[in-house]
DNA sequence: AGCTTTGGCGACGAGT
DNA sequence: ACTCGTCGCCAA
């Protein structure tokens, strides 16, 4: 390994911080990230002090060095002559660590290096690969660095005597009290796990001063994007929007140009690009924390590369390029593109009120707002400031709406899962549980074990799935009793799986653990045992995640005695704990994560089909009518008050998971299917699930003729609503036949949107959504895995959207389409299409002779 | 490059 | 005409 091979592969974490030095008396000051210092060689703390709203950077003086740890002796490890050679890594050390995998102390070597770069990725450039059954071995020097001190991110510290030193913040006396209250029938342990929770997330998130940035640039031609890399057209606009509410634009004159104002912002005019972008990057030097959507892979790439094309100096210019992000060399940057495409934030944070990843769709879905229109063939300067701003202003208030929502989930995420701000924003939920599990791991002094160990000791599952390819047996759905069911309770158990898991004690190391005595405590449903003597790791985590969830922060967040700020802040809790539990059964069962553990989700979900099985036994008991259930979910027709009350209590004292009121339905629709009903509430409004109409990829002309009728059906309220809605049904389907029929449509109306789910040549059968793709693909557009296809289907096959005309269109296939999704929804309401419409049947014979 | 899981549905393509 | 597998999307 050459030096510069290993400079090259910390070239990105290389950075010269900017902020001020941390003085010996710096006032509490939040943990917001770490960054290694190339020059100095040292690693260093990015802290935030709320008061003065400045970034501090505190210098590592401790001398601690990057560490990882062998299995072999060191005698052992001194015959690998290649790891003697190794620049940089000096000592070895024995010592003694707790290996809860086989619950015994072992002896390990601990390989310590000399130079701070020397043990990096896990790559070509690591240590790791150098020693074979290594246990633990560092990703990024700088960040385990911050889990070896023992610091979490996110939270307050002091510097005291050049040591920093977390800022003690003590519960409430009171709250302290309730908080023990509610699990005072756990063990110590567990009581105290849930006290250090409580520290995390009770402690307040100050406000963190911030800005937006968005950059426009010169357009060649109209549809293609500027390449980044070549950052060959000027920049024109760059836009910010500030939390101080100052909105500002830099914009590049133009021959001709009429200078105008814009109401509640400054425009400055630059005559010189370089200029412009100076002050773009002094602007990216001033704030703690700047916010960009899809800043890593465009604007501040571009910044950076059209700074360097006109002649900046690396000094000059504020941003370092990873190969997939874009970082600061004073605050924070955060891509809120990224994280809003995060799945879990998208489902859990916000119960999938957004559905594509574009500022215009999350915007106009969280805060109403949206993006300007513009066509930049034909734009004036000032319409693209304008433009260009409104981007900036939006990304702003995406983290800014309902009191700085975004900003505290985002910083009580950093906490939780100890990572830094970055780093949480940008990278998956199976991360941030892989990095909560390797700190609690170094907090205790527990080896990390390597996911083959697990594997070797644990196994593989012993259920069989339902579905060919997935590896066990998994939730429970109950045959839906098809029909209309009116006044129906649905009453779901309160985080199953986490339940599970803190309940049966299920954790990697407990899940068929080596003690004989635990054979016997078997998991129904299954062959494993799970073991009695200790409390596994991840039982004690995710356990008192959820009883914090469940008992303290979901009450709390709807309790009308606290001011609503209160209660708001305590849904931001409530909703990061969701996220995170939501995940924390199935990265078990995810070969990509480091603590994969089959059996243990296998359990999981065994626990959960238990758990079903045995509720539904019970409500036969108690004379209650079930009429459908999934996974964690149970549909109670016309239960009396009384019979819930006691199902709920059984379950709490027999299964030990609370079971909930989670919706109050007027009526219900079931057809056979699972995973498909209409459900209307007391209030009128209308829950869809599962059925076609509603679907992503189904053309807007009969996406829109779906919801309309589903406002039809929610307005029936007595029988002798029926003829009437009968007839506004068959009013419906005439006007879209004769929007067809008459091609009175827009070609969107009809195009399908599917996504690429692979790259195009890897596909085994030619779908509709590639067949269009290809042709898309010969006409010289690219098209890569999670780009959306729009196309139509035309006479004898299909046509991408770009490429067809209305002629093309096979309008006699769209009214199949609707009709087949018309007789979904009515045939569990017993209506018939046909004869709705008037229109004789012609499946029957008997209906061939009615004729 | 990034990747939590299994169950279930409709539509289509490919083979018999 | 029929079955079976693939694909994408959704429920939980």
């Amino acid at each position: 390994m050459q030096a510069e091979e290993l400079e090259e592969a910390f070239e990105e974490e290389a950075i010269q911080p900017l902020g001020r030095p941390a003085p010996r008396d710096l006032p509490p000051s939040i943990l917001l990230s770490a960054g290694y210092d190339g020059r100095a060689e040292k690693a260093f703390l990015r802290l935030y002090e709320p008061s003065s709203q400045q970034i501090y950077i505190w210098y590592d003086n401790t001398g601690h060095l990057p560490y990882c740890i062998s299995k072999r002796s060191p005698e052992e490890l001194r015959r690998n002559e290649k790891l003697l050679s190794h620049q940089g890594f000096l000592t070895l050390e024995p010592i003694e660590r707790y290996d809860a995998l086989r619950d015994e102390k072992i002896r390990v070597t601990k390989i310590v290096a000399s130079n701070p770069l020397a043990i990096g990725g896990q790559g070509k450039s690591g240590i790791r690969n150098l020693i074979d059954e290594s246990w633990e071995s560092y990703i990024r020097y700088y960040q385990n660095y911050i889990y070896d001190m023992g610091l979490i991110p996110g939270m307050p510290y002091r510097v005291e005597d050049g040591k920093l030193v977390e800022v003690e913040y003590e519960l409430p006396e009171d709250v302290k009290e309730r908080l023990s209250l509610l699990v005072e029938d756990e063990e110590a342990e567990f009581r105290e796990q849930i006290l250090e929770w409580a520290r995390l997330l009770q402690h307040p998130v100050p406000h963190i001063r911030r800005a937006s940035i968005d950059i426009e640039v010169q357009m060649t031609q109209a549809d293609r994007v500027p390449n980044p890399e070549e950052a060959l057209q000027p920049i024109i606009a760059v836009s910010s929007v500030s939390s101080e509410g100052l909105r500002r634009v830099f914009l590049l004159a133009e021959e001709g140009m009429e200078e105008d104002i814009i109401e509640g912002a400054e425009v400055e005019i630059f005559h010189d690009e370089k200029d412009l972008i100076q002050e773009a990057f002094r602007l990216l030097d001033e704030y703690p924390v700047i916010l960009t959507f899809n800043g890593d892979d465009f604007d501040l790439r571009y910044l950076r590369r059209r700074g360097q094309r006109l002649g900046f100096s690396q000094d000059e210019i504020p941003i370092t390029l990873g190969r997939k992000f874009a970082y600061l060399r004073n605050g924070v940057h955060i891509d809120l593109y990224r994280f809003f495409l995060n799945r879990a934030i998208q489902v859990y944070a916000f119960s999938d009120r957004y559905r594509e990843n574009t500022l215009d769709d999350v915007a106009s879905s969280l805060i109403g707002k949206r993006k300007l229109q513009l066509d930049f063939s034909t734009s004036s300067r000032m319409e693209v400031a304008r433009y260009c701003l409104q981007d900036a202003l939006i990304t702003y208030e995406l983290t800014a709406f309902d009191d700085d929502l975004v900003m505290k989930l985002m910083v009580l995420l950093s906490r939780i899962s100890r990572m830094t701000l970055e780093d949480v924003t940008r990278q998956g939920v199976s991360r941030w549980i892989l990095t909560l599990m390797e700190y609690e791991h170094r907090r205790r002094g527990w080896l990390i074990p390597n996911k083959e160990d697990i594997l070797a000791l644990k196994g593989e599952t012993a259920t069989k799935a339902i579905i060919k390819g997935r590896k066990y047996l998994g939730a429970m759905v109950k045959e839906p009793k098809a029909g209309i069911h009116f006044d129906v309770t649905v009453l779901d158990f309160a985080s199953l799986y986490p339940s599970a898991i803190k309940n049966w004690n299920l954790s990697y190391e407990t899940i068929l653990c080596p003690h004989p005595e635990d054979r016997a405590n078997i998991i129904p449903g299954t062959p494993h045992w799970a073991c009695r003597r200790r409390r596994g790791l991840t039982s004690l985590i995710i356990g008192s995640l959820r009883d914090l969830r469940v008992k303290w922060y979901k009450p709390l967040s709807r309790d009308r005695r606290l001011s609503k700020e209160e209660r708001v802040f305590y849904d931001v809790v409530q909703r990061a704990l969701k996220v995170i539990l939501n995940a924390s059964y199935g990265v078990f069962g995810a070969e990509t994560f480091s603590f994969y553990c089959p059996p243990l989700a296998e359990s999981t979900a065994a626990i959960g089909r238990y758990a079903m099985t045995q509720t539904l036994e019970a409500s036969e008991k108690l004379g209650i009518e079930v009429i459908y259930g999934d996974t964690d979910s149970i549909f109670l027709e016309q239960p009396r008050e009384e019979q819930i009350l006691e199902l709920m209590e059984w379950s709490r004292k027999n299964l030990g998971v609370e079971l909930d009121i989670d919706k109050v339905y007027r009526y219900v629709v079931f057809s056979r299917r699972k995973k498909n009903y209409v459900g209307v509430s007391q209030d009128g409004s209308v829950d869809i699930k599962g059925l076609t109409g509603k679907k992503r990829h189904i053309p807007p002309i009969i996406k829109e003729a779906f919801l309309q009728l589903t406002r039809i059906l929610s307005g029936i309220r007595r029988p002798e609503d029926v003829e009437g809605a009968k007839e506004a049904i068959r009013e419906l389907v005439e006007r879209v036949y004769n929007r067809l029929r008459n091609r009175e449509f827009e070609l969107e109306e009809l195009a399908f949107r599917v996504m690429l789910g692979r790259s195009l040549s890897s596909y085994e059968t030619n779908p509709q959504h590639v067949k269009a793709a290809k042709m898309l693909q010969e006409q010289g557009i690219s098209l890569g895995v999670g780009d959306i296809i729009s196309y139509v289907v035309t006479q004898g096959g299909v046509k991408p959207v770009r490429l067809a005309s209305k002629r093309d269109v096979d309008v006699e296939k769209y009214i199949e389409y609707l009709e087949s999704m018309f007789e979904q929804v009515l045939e569990a309401f017993e209506m018939d299409l046909d004869q709705i419409i008037g229109r004789p049947r012609m499946k029957t014979l008997q209906s061939f002779f009615q004729r």
